[in-house]
RNA sequence: GCCGGAAUAGCUCAAUUGGUAGAGCAACUGACUUGUAAUCAGUAGGUUGUGGGUUCAAGUCCUAUUUCCGGCACCA
């Protein structure tokens, strides 16, 4: 999809056409009072406070209808300049624009303001020439969105739309909004049988289905394997732990209104656990550990339950029960950069296994004036964030900075990719943690028989396997790799009466490679059972006839495919178990 | 949590201004015995998310609530 905001004439036009809608609604609600109105990657939005009045669907129809007009009437866009003073002068009646102006430096930056026809806004601009060039434009959308993006504040309401050069343009990216909600995690899903949700289990608590199930598990036996080539040693811990737990982590003070709520067993007080740390650090307190059995590394694929917003659940992307792929590595402070290193690499060999491109690396920093959230130690803050930032650039990653995004404990690095539908999430996820060692007291002994405490390195591969499900179904359209795949192959014989028997043969000898066979022996027409098995998005169809049977061969048909190949058995088994021994396709 | 919208058969969707809840697919039964995306016929399937209310009459109007959808805010 197309970045507006970086294509430089997309990027005018599309501010240019939040003017142009600023003025519709003007004329639609005189009463109208603008805040801000930027050009996103997808466009265009303008945030407006409309009073008592609320935008409804059919008045995004009214709004174009108007736009389309004042276009017509194709009024020239001037600028003119404005000293602080006479922009204030200017905009006295709208508190707003007043808020904007008072905090600008006219030593800066000149103030301007654009005008067409009978509508004038504060804007640095720049604009197209005429409202007459802004022709191709569609109201995408609309919401509440709380002025300056602070949830205390009044909620203004927002209006997205698009612009483009011509109506081919135009018509594509409708398209491709169209095609994005088709490759919906949510959506493939539902049609794949791959998880429900259901209210008597409760909202965000999805229920993983056999198909999904298969996938998971999958998902697991995979990092599983990686992670124990790598010495990672995996545990099983409790889904609860006591209050006392996470007071001790600091946890408490910090989350505990995004924990479910506690509840009272005897005299103790329980929570759901929203997070495996402090369990990790008592496995590693377990034992006394010398500097040589450092880095230690505590794995363990476990169920986390966060009482997350209700307005953010959704799918498989966000949950209030999901099951996290994690890791806790103790080490010591000078294997800091290998062991994070390692991380890294072991990240970018996993998304080359899946094939994944479209992700970005972020690493994530404190906002050092925000000393409430953060944990106050500016040495350890600066420390460990140079340290991220070198092992990075020595690894030639391409990444950017978000100041304000770290853990209170410590600086991170987040993988973020962008779902079909939404904002951009974060799936893998390595943090530093000098906090978490000291509040649980842990050590090792160092080569001079002195107690250190071990520097922390959490991280996630996959995130949540939740979450990484949702984005393989978006990625792959719901069109798994075969290894991945639910079912892997399903055996459709031209005829029940001459070729069942064959192709029982050959359901069972592929059962046996332990490979993912369904035999469809119903009475139904081959046609009829192809195209199910397509809608399926079984990757292998195989078709068995009096040809297949007398050469004891098979036929096969790759999801997607139109044409049919050929091989003997022992070629095809061959073939099929090498794919999935590589994960190819 | 906030703003707005939605909820009808297992799934996808219909149902004038309030006037007997329908269709396709799936399921089941039977016929057909099939060479690459839907064979034909029949049967069954619903307290219209849930609880209140208005009305002679509610899927439709009001109200509360739950869930879902689009954003906003949040995201250890």
């Amino acid at each position: 999809m197309i970045n507006i905001k970086e294509n430089e004439r997309l990027n005018v036009m599309n501010h240019s056409c939040a003017h142009l809608m600023a003025q519709a609604i003007k004329h639609l609600y005189p009463k109208a009072l603008f805040w801000v109105g930027p050009v996103i990657e997808e466009g265009f939005y303008y945030d407006i406070d409309l009073g008592e009045d609320v935008i409804k669907e059919e008045d995004l129809e009214r709004l174009e209808k108007e736009m389309k007009k004042i276009s017509k009437d194709g009024k020239r866009i001037v600028r003119r300049e404005l000293t602080k003073d006479e922009a204030l002068d200017m905009f006295k009646e709208d508190p707003y624009k007043i808020d904007l102006i008072s905090r600008m430096d006219e030593n800066e930056n000149v103030i301007t303001c654009y005008s067409q026809g009978d509508f004038t806004d504060l804007c640095r601009g720049p604009h197209v020439e005429t409202v007459k060039e802004l022709k191709f434009f569609k109201l995408i959308k609309f919401s509440g969105a709380y002025w300056k993006g602070d949830s205390k504040n009044k909620m203004l309401q927002r209006i997205y739309g698009v612009c483009f050069e011509n109506q081919e343009d135009l018509d594509s990216y409708m398209k491709e909004l169209e095609e994005a909600k088709e490759r919906d995690h949510r959506k493939i899903g539902k049609d794949l049988d791959i998880f429900m949700a259901h209210d008597l289990v409760g909202k965000g608590m999805p229920l993983w289905l056999p198909n999904g199930a298969v996938i998971r598990k999958e998902l697991e036996n995979y990092i599983y394997a990686k992670e124990r080539s790598m010495g990672y040693q995996h545990v099983y811990t409790p889904c609860v732990g006591t209050v006392d737990l996470y007071k001790t982590s600091g946890h408490w003070d910090h989350y505990k209104e995004n924990m479910f709520p506690s509840m009272k067993v005897d005299e103790e007080e329980f929570v759901l656990r929203p997070m495996n740390c402090p369990h990790h650090m008592l496995v590693y307190g377990n034992k006394l550990h010398s500097y040589r059995d450092l880095p230690i590394r505590i794995g363990e694929f476990a169920t986390d339950f966060r009482y997350e917003a209700s307005g953010a659940v959704k799918g498989l992307e966000r949950v209030r029960c999901m099951c996290q792929n994690d890791a806790h590595l103790f080490v010591t402070p000078d294997q800091i950069g290998e062991e994070f290193k390692k991380v890294v690499e072991l990240i970018l060999d996993v998304y080359k296994d899946f094939g994944l491109e479209n992700y970005k690396f972020r690493l994530s920093l404190r906002d050092p004036e925000d000393k409430e959230k953060y944990f106050d130690d500016d040495d350890m803050w600066n420390e460990a964030e140079s340290k991220l930032r070198e092992v990075l650039n020595e690894l030639g990653v391409e990444y950017f900075e978000a100041i304000g995004e770290a853990a209170f404990y410590g600086p991170k690095l987040d993988v973020e990719v962008k779902p079909a539908v939404g904002p951009e999430v974060t799936l893998s996820t390595c943090q530093l943690d000098f906090l978490l060692p000291r509040r649980f007291e842990l050590s090792y002994v160092d080569s001079n028989g002195e107690k250190k405490v071990p520097v922390v390195l959490h991280r996630a591969i996959f995130g949540t396997f939740d979450r990484f499900t949702a984005f393989i179904l978006e990625e792959t359209k719901g069109s798994l790799p075969l290894w991945l795949s639910p079912t892997q192959i399903n055996i459709i014989p031209v005829n029940n009466e001459y070729h069942l028997d064959y192709s029982k043969e050959l359901y069972n000898e592929l059962l046996e490679k332990n490979i993912r066979v369904e035999l469809d022996s119903r009475d139904e027409k081959l046609s009829y059972k192809m195209r199910e098995s397509q809608t399926r998005k079984i990757p292998m169809t195989l078709i068995i006839g009096d040809k297949e049977r007398d050469n004891n061969e098979i036929s096969f048909r790759l999801f997607g495919e139109k044409e049919t190949t050929t091989l003997s058995k022992e070629e095809f088994i061959k073939l099929v178990v090498d794919k999935i021994e590589n994960k190819s396709k």
